[in-house]
DNA sequence: CGCATACATTGATGATTATCAATGTTGGGG
DNA sequence: CCCCAACATTGATAATCATCAATGTATGCG
């Protein structure tokens, strides 16, 4: 698995969609599937439910734990998947790992769909 | 397989939400997650990009075989699959059937997003 | 140093899923 | 009525994925 920015950091591809898009190559597919894959999942979605709603904006891996009836393992899984898709942002703080929402990203994957 | 309308038809949960929304319940989760699902396949990405680039507005399953690179019966599934997941509409007219994008569906899903 | 806590990684297993070959179905033409 | 064309469905198979138990890693505390 290469920890490769799925969702682009800042190079937007929304501001300069080439107007009258033909079609999608099989090569951007692949990369805008790999996103709506880490949304394919219900426990995801409520991962990243759980991380918007707090009010400081991030959360710890023991504060996601509960609330989906998984496993400590099955939810770091998932985080990582979120991670690499884009998504969330990890940051360790001492023992503790926070989750927050990557800026934008939500609205970006939006777009995604606006440029099929 | 049960043929239940995933993308609410018209009677839109966006315009009602709770304004703080708590969190996404388990049920809501698995409900958004299908039409997720629906897009987080390459193949079933291009099939919509293909059918909203037509300048018709529609496309019938031989057009679609042709750029992607799958049997009929394949391509056949992939469009059940986005019409079960409200993306697509199925009309058949004589022979053909025409796939049209369901007006809308789009942008529905992008506020899926929003509203996580 | 030694131990406990918070989280990540590994390995294994059962469940989905994407794909194809074969077959079924329906509509139009001769 | 028979055949062909367009599409759907079925059944089988290989690949992917979600989950958990067990283990690894790093950090803070005494």
């Amino acid at each position: 698995m290469s920890a490769l920015p799925v969702l682009e950091p800042a190079t937007d591809e929304t501001c300069c969609a080439p107007a009258g898009t033909p079609a999608l190559g099989a090569e951007e597919a692949k990369q805008k599937a790999l996103v709506f894959k880490a949304l394919a999942d219900p426990n995801r979605l409520r991962l990243l439910s759980i991380v918007k709603a707090d009010a400081s904006g991030e959360s710890c891996v023991c504060d996601l734990t509960g609330p989906l009836d998984l496993g400590q393992p099955t939810v770091s899984h998932h985080l990582k998947i979120l991670v690499e898709a884009g998504l969330l942002h990890r940051e360790k703080r001492g023992t503790w790992a926070y989750y927050s929402l990557v800026p934008g990203a939500l609205e970006q994957t939006a777009g995604l769909l606006a440029t099929l």
